[in-house]
DNA sequence: AAGAAATACAACCGCCGATTG
DNA sequence: CCAATCGGCGGTTGTATTTCT
């Protein structure tokens, strides 16, 4: 079969983006939408890839994106989420209203990992990790119907996504336009501030800005969570927890009740 | 103050599954 | 059913920036 390249590469511009090129690309999506990311770019008026075009707009551009300050509630959740999922990026960032997938995984990469690793912790994601991707499977009839499902499923993360953006954003002028380094440890994007679309969306208290009284509030992304988790058994995760812990327990983030990540984990794979 | 090393993160690459004709 | 194409994902790289010596 084979697959030619995205794009010719040729005369086509790499490396970071540009304020122009930024506007362009969101006046052209807002003008048109989303897709066709191909032809995006020759319409749009880019020397861009396709490719290009979509990460810049998935990861920056799009309305509702949230950049830096990941505060301890959403690093738990990231380390819980990681730690039930392992390296799927795009599903853990889907309960991560404005987080990208990109962004997650930097922040794994550079931030979690050495830390969980420093505090004794083992980084990698519970035993029963949701399948690897598979090799070439077979693609007999049966493939339709599962295709169909599998494709279902996709919207109906995309519609709850989707909705959780729509929760939180509208707010593009918020949307920063040149990237913004600030002395460590705290990043602090100054176009940016999640307070509005994040915070509000929690118990109403900002965890990520508050110190030690920060530390005392558990609150959760109320956002559309895998429907299994509220079922019958609200007590899942709950390890050692009352009923006010969030969803996968705050305090037990690497419990080791393995029955409980067995039984999340098929209902996980029941759901995909 | 300057250079080296470390860090952070934006962007690219290649692959895969889904879709389409 | 097959091949071509597209959209999307995860791994990796390149480089700007910060910190260290």
């Amino acid at each position: 079969m084979g697959r030619s390249p995205c794009c010719s590469k040729v005369g086509l511009r790499r490396g970071p983006w540009s304020t122009k090129e930024d506007t362009t690309l969101t006046n052209f999506i807002q003008q048109n939408g989303e897709g066709q990311w191909r032809s995006l770019p020759k319409n749009a008026g880019l020397l861009r890839c396709g490719k290009s075009c979509r990460l810049r707009w998935m990861n920056y551009l799009r309305p509702g994106i949230k950049r830096g300050n990941i505060s301890q509630d959403e690093e738990d959740l990231i380390v819980r989420l990681h730690r039930l999922l392992g390296n799927r990026w795009s599903l853990i960032a889907g309960r991560l209203p404005g987080r990208t997938d990109n962004e997650i995984k930097n922040y794994w990469n550079t931030h979690l990992i050495k830390k969980l690793k420093e505090s004794g912790i083992n980084p990698k994601p519970h035993k029963h990790n949701l399948p690897k991707k598979k090799k070439k499977q077979k693609k007999v009839a049966a493939a339709t119907t599962t295709a169909k499902k599998t494709s279902t499923k996709k919207i109906e993360e995309k519609k709850l996504i989707s909705n959780n953006d729509n929760n939180n954003n509208n707010n593009n002028d918020d949307v920063p336009k040149t990237k913004v380094y600030l002395p460590k440890p705290i990043r602090v994007s100054s176009a940016f501030s999640r307070t509005n679309s994040y915070d509000s969306l929690t118990t109403g208290t900002s965890s990520s800005e508050g110190g030690e009284a920060a530390a005392e509030v558990v609150s959760y992304v109320p956002v559309a969570w895998l429907p299994e988790f509220e079922l019958e058994d609200a007590n899942y995760g709950l390890v050692g927890g009352g009923a006010e812990d969030d969803f996968l327990g705050v305090g037990c983030i690497f419990s080791s009740d393995e029955n409980m990540w067995d039984k999340v984990y098929d209902e996980y794979l029941q759901l995909l």
